[in-house]
DNA sequence: GTTAGCACTCTCCCACCTAGAGTGCTAACC
DNA sequence: GGTTAGCACTCTAGGTGGGAGAGTGCTAAC
C-alpha cells in the first residue's frame, strides 16, 4: 500500500461532489457519514459500493478520515480546506438579514466604540458561532487633540484624541498644586507643538520646550506622559478583542467534554497568537479561514476561524469574525463575515469621508 | 422520623467541628467524605461511630447530605452558609502577596481604566477562581468638560470628561458643512453652561440656549447629543464586568461537563442580575457571599460569589470579587477581596482627595 | 468501470458481577 | 446517657461478556 496520504492533486468532479456531500452531510449530523447514507440522501447516481470506492480515494488522499473500521468517513482539516478552495462558493447572506443587521447598525451610527461590538454580537448570532471583532486601531497614533482636566492639586488626567477617533485617557501626578488655568495654558501650548505628529515626533518637538520656567517644566512633565502613553498605544498589537457568542460554540457536541472548551478559551487568552492573526488578515482585503491544525497554538486545534479586515489600508485596521468548531458551515460563514466586514467599512469611511 | 431537615439553630462545639472539618475536606479533595477519613485525618477524640451519629444529625439539620446511601456527606449551600456565618473568619491574605500586588498596582497607577482589569486579573490568580470587577460608576454623572472635534466636515466627536475621571465619547452629524473654529466656539459655548450639570440640568440649561442664530442651532444639536449621551450613561446599571481567570473554574472537577458549565457562563451574561448584584453589594461595605442556589438565576445554582463595593459611597460605585464552585475555600476568598477592595478604595481615593 | 454479496471489524449498549466504601442500627460498655 | 464495636445492608464504580447494528474492504461477476 504505496499510497498513503497521496497529495490531493485535483479531483475529478464525481469525487468533489462525494467530498462535498460528506462535508455538508457531516456538518449538519455531527456525526461520521456512511456510504449507505450518502446514496440515500444525494442523487449520486452510483451505488454504495462505488462510493466506498471512491471514499477510500479520497481518504488515501488525505481529506477524509475514519474514527475506526466499522464507522463513516469525517473530514479531516486538509478535506475542509479542498471544500472551501475548490469546491464551494460562499453563500451571500439573506437579503431579509442584511436589511435586519444594516438596520441594527444604523442604531448605533453615532457610538464609533459599539461598531466592533455589535459586529461580534451580529456575527455570533447569524452564524450560530462565537464572533470576534477588534477595533479599528490606527497603525500608527496621531494627535488630534490633547485635553488637561484637574482631578485635585497635584493630580491631573490626560485626555488624547487621535485622528482616528479614538480616545486614551493617562493620569500625571504634579510636583507641584496647580490650579486648572496653569493646565489649560499647557494644553494650549502642547495642543500647538503635538498635535498632528506621532509618537517621535511629540518626543521631538518636547525637546524644543523650554525647561526652565515653571509653566515649561510643567508642560514638559504633562508631554513626557502623553508620549509614554502614545508610545504604549503604538506598541501594544491588538487594543482588545471582543467575543460574543461563546455559548454557541459551548453547545457544539465536540464540545461536551470541558477539556476541548478549555483548549479554546485558554488560546483566545493568547494575545500574542491573536496579534499574529490580526497581522496575517490585515495584509489583503479577502476573507481568511483557518482550519483546526492549520493554527499556530495547538490548543486551536479543534476550531476553525473565518476572518476579515475592514478600515482603511495603511491607517487603520481592525478585523471581524467567527471562531466555530472546524466542523461549520464555511459558505454561511464567509458570506456573513464577508457582509460585516463590508459594513464596518462603510461606517469607517465615513470617519475620512 | 419527624426530624427533616429541622432548622440549624445552634450547634454545639463538636457539631461545629465536625462540620468544619468536613467542609474543609470536601473543599480540597472534591468528593464525598466519610466518617472514617473524618477520624483519621482530624483529631476529633471520638470514634467513626460517634461521628456517624453527629453526621446524621448535621443532616438533619439540612447543612450537609449524601450523593446516595454508602457515600460520605457533602456541604449544603446551608451548610456552606452556616460555616461562612458562624464558624470561621476570613484569613488575611500573606503578607508577601500583599506586597506583590501593591506592587502590581502601583505599576498602573497612573493608568485608572487598568485599575479594574487588574483587579480582577489579580483575584483570579490569588484565589484560583474566576475574578469579576466593574469599573467604579458615578451614581449621576456630573459633567466636567466638554470638547469637540470635527472629523470632517458634517460629522463631529463629542468628548465628555466627567467630573469622576470616566470619558464617553459620541459622533453627532452635522446640517450643514461646518469648520473646527466654528466647533470650538460652540464648545466654549456649552462648557460655560453645561459643566457641573447632570443631565436634567445640562437639558434645562440648554433650553436658554438662543435656537435662532447659525452658532445656536449648533449649540443645541450637539447640546442634545450631549444630553442623550448623559442619560445613556445614567441609566445603564453597571457599564461592564470584566472578568479573568474563568479557565480557572473550567478545571474545577465538577464542572467536567460542560452544560453546568454553559449554565455559568449564561448567567455571566444575564446582565440584569449583575446590575442586581451591584445593587445588593454597593450598599453596605462589607465583603458579600452568595451561595449557590441562594442566587436568584437558577443558572447560578452551581457556583458561589463572594463581592465587595468600592468606590466613593454616594458618589461613585464599583464591585470586585471572585467566582467560584460552591466548594470554594471561603475564609481566603474573603480575605482576598477585603483586600483588593481596600487597595481599590485607596486608589479611587487618590482622584477625591 | 460498476455492482452485489459477503466476511469481517468495531462500537454501543445492556446485563451481570464483584470489590469497596460508607452508612444506620443495635447491643454492650463506661 | 453518651460512646463504641460489630454487623448487616446499600449503593457505586469498574470490569466482563455477549448481541445488535453499522459500515467497511474485498472479490467475483456483470
Amino acid at each position: 500500500m504505496a499510497r498513503r496520504t497521496r497529495p490531493p492533486g485535483p479531483l475529478d468532479l464525481r469525487s468533489q461532489a462525494i467530498l462535498r456531500a460528506v462535508i455538508e452531510e457531516y456538518v449538519v449530523s455531527a456525526s461520521p457519514v456512511g456510504s449507505q447514507a450518502l446514496v440515500e440522501r444525494y442523487r449520486l447516481g452510483v451505488s454504495s459500493a462505488t462510493v466506498r470506492h471512491i471514499l477510500a480515494e479520497l481518504e488515501s488522499a488525505g481529506l477524509l478520515t475514519h474514527p475506526h473500521t466499522s464507522a463513516g468517513r469525517i473530514p479531516t482539516d486538509a478535506g475542509y480546506r479542498y471544500y472551501v478552495e475548490s469546491i464551494v462558493e460562499s453563500v451571500p447572506l439573506p437579503q431579509v438579514e442584511q436589511l435586519m443587521i444594516r438596520h441594527q447598525f444604523g442604531q448605533v451610527e453615532f457610538a464609533s466604540e459599539q461598531w466592533f461590538r455589535l459586529a461580534a454580537t451580529t456575527l455570533a448570532s447569524t452564524t450560530r458561532a462565537a464572533g470576534l471583532a477588534t477595533p479599528a486601531k490606527p497603525l500608527a497614533a496621531h494627535l488630534r487633540r490633547i485635553d488637561l482636566v484637574l482631578v485635585n492639586e497635584r493630580l491631573a488626567s490626560v485626555i488624547l484624541v487621535f485622528r482616528e477617533g479614538a480616545i486614551k485617557q493617562a493620569l500625571v501626578s504634579l510636583e507641584e498644586p496647580t490650579e486648572q488655568e496653569a493646565l489649560t495654558a499647557v494644553a494650549d501650548l502642547l495642543n500647538e507643538r503635538l498635535v498632528d505628529r506621532t509618537a517621535t515626533g511629540a518626543a521631538a518637538a518636547l525637546e524644543a520646550v523650554d525647561a526652565e520656567t515653571p509653566s515649561g517644566r510643567l508642560a514638559r512633565r504633562v508631554g513626557e506622559r502623553i508620549v509614554r502613553t502614545l508610545r504604549e498605544y503604538d506598541a501594544a498589537v491588538i487594543e482588545e478583542v471582543f467575543s460574543d457568542g461563546l455559548l454557541n460554540v459551548m453547545e457544539a457536541p465536540e464540545f461536551a467534554r470541558s477539556d476541548k472548551l478549555r483548549r479554546v478559551f485558554s488560546a483566545l487568552e493568547n494575545r500574542a497568537w491573536l496579534g499574529e492573526l490580526v497581522g496575517a488578515v490585515a495584509g489583503s482585503n479577502r476573507v481568511h479561514v483557518f482550519i483546526g491544525r492549520e493554527n499556530q497554538p495547538l490548543e486551536m486545534r479543534d476550531v476553525s476561524l473565518v476572518l476579515a479586515p475592514y478600515g482603511r489600508p495603511g491607517r487603520a485596521i481592525g478585523v471581524v469574525g467567527v471562531l466555530g468548531p472546524t466542523r461549520m458551515p464555511y459558505p454561511q460563514a464567509i458570506g456573513t463575515v464577508r457582509f460585516v466586514s463590508g459594513l464596518m467599512n462603510e461606517l469607517v469611511d465615513h470617519l475620512y469621508a
